[in-house]
DNA sequence: CGCTTGCTTGATACGTTTCAACAGCAGTGG
DNA sequence: CCACTGCTGTTGAAACGTATCAAGCAAGCG
């Protein structure tokens, strides 16, 4: 067993056996034995500060991020300027595993908020996942979720209309800040109005419309970012298309 | 070193070392000596006829799949009966990772033609990863890119128009055709264009409108499912955005 | 305080869906 | 062999949802 645990700048210990985000991020289930195993894992911390970039498309790829403080965005840039938001993070959720297929990474990951990443530096977590029976399996596991997430959003971007988007984003942002000690009625969004739109296919202004029309039918109480779900259940039906239906 | 290599019933090997199709499947980039680790991985071939599901939303996970001829559409479906393709994939391609996070398949793979797979056992798959040096990581880098695919699919849907999208389609479908050995410019569609429509978002009709424009613009030649390009710069720029643009 | 940024709301324009009719082709069976 | 049937694809006209353009409001900040 090792003696020492990597430590950063400001004292802080960087191991996941001290770390109280487990049972969110990379080291979920895995036993107390293994956890020990990981206090190499995490090279470092770093910060960054809101609307600054933890990598951008293009940057080489040497490691992933698991997030251990504050929010992050994922979005993708075509040429022409249009770009699109491929993803909102929380703690304990990994970033950069896009980097992986091409040694660099292919979408830029920016802060929502000033926040705090662990740095796993990828050759360490390969070295590692030979070493440590169970990371392998829960590497591939969170890679696996992602695959599967992503699907969620094809499927929301290409059969939903806008406010069955937005029911589905806010009922999944609603059951992530649960999933973090945090209520689930009642939530502050760090992202923009535009940031939201580009994540669900839609305009800004539309993402607008959709949250008052909320609101006038009670089923939710907009003030800026800050958001409270009054009627989960019809906000739920909503996704599933209760309506009618025609249109988009 | 092995003796004996596995041999399905017809009599056929399926030792990737024995296969033509490993520059495009999982073994890419192994050495050779690596390639002979590999002789275990492959369980054994399934055949699967066309419409016939390889596995379904719901199964138990137990195996990832590497197409070995045809080809499959994967899709998600939704209670009130809308359905999303989330992606149509070709021989060497993996099929089956989406079912690593919860252990059980989270969408239907449905087979376009009469296919065969090599069924490569999930446990398998993670006990040679720990001795053949390369195959995790190459492993990894599989899923990764089909997470960097999905993004560009989620771009398609979150901020592309019709013709961009069917533009986009084509040409990603004839790279993956060259990648093949097979005419870049010339190739024949295996799914309809209401499969076409749920993956890009669109509705058949609307497809199929814009695949008649493409026609009258000259831009491609098509007698149903067989096409031609006819003008892959036009097509490349259409992508881009090159026009002036509004509407969604 | 004026400035900037993010958000809301309205009127209009546009692209895609919807509904509907029809054509082409394959498979079936009289 | 040729109706018959079902499936896939094409095309048109109208309806609908969302984008666009524009104006105004609220909050945060130097």
């Amino acid at each position: 067993m090792r003696a020492s645990v990597p430590v950063t700048m400001n004292g802080l210990k960087t191991a996941c056996s001290q770390c109280n985000l487990v049972e969110l991020c990379l080291p979920f289930g895995m036993s107390d034995s293994e956890l020990h195993q990981l206090d190499e894992l995490v090279g470092g911390r770093r910060k960054v500060k809101r609307q600054q970039s933890l990598y951008r498309a293009g940057d080489p790829f040497e490691a992933i991020y698991a997030i251990r403080a504050g929010s992050f965005k994922t979005d993708v840039l075509l040429e022409d300027g249009r770009d699109q938001v491929t993803g909102f993070q929380m703690t304990g959720e990994i970033l950069g595993l896009d980097g992986i297929s091409t040694e660099s990474h292919s979408c830029n990951a920016v802060a929502l908020e000033d926040s705090e990443v662990c740095v796993i530096p990828y050759a360490k977590l390969e070295q590692l996942s030979h070493e440590v029976e169970g990371l392998q399996h829960q590497f591939h596991k969170v890679m696996s979720r992602e695959i599967v997430r992503d699907h969620g959003v094809m499927m929301l971007l290409g059969s939903m209309r806008a406010e069955e988007r937005l029911a589905a984003f806010l009922l999944n942002m609603s059951q992530r800040f649960t999933a973090r000690g945090f209520s689930a009625a009642e939530f502050h969004l760090r992202m923009t109005r535009e940031e939201i739109g580009s994540y669900l296919g839609l305009k800004l202004e539309t993402v607008s419309r959709a949250f008052s029309r909320f609101q006038e039918e009670g089923l939710i109480a907009v003030q800026q970012k800050h958001i409270r779900l009054l009627d989960t259940t019809r906000l739920r039906k909503l996704v599933q298309h209760q309506t009618a239906g025609c249109g988009r």
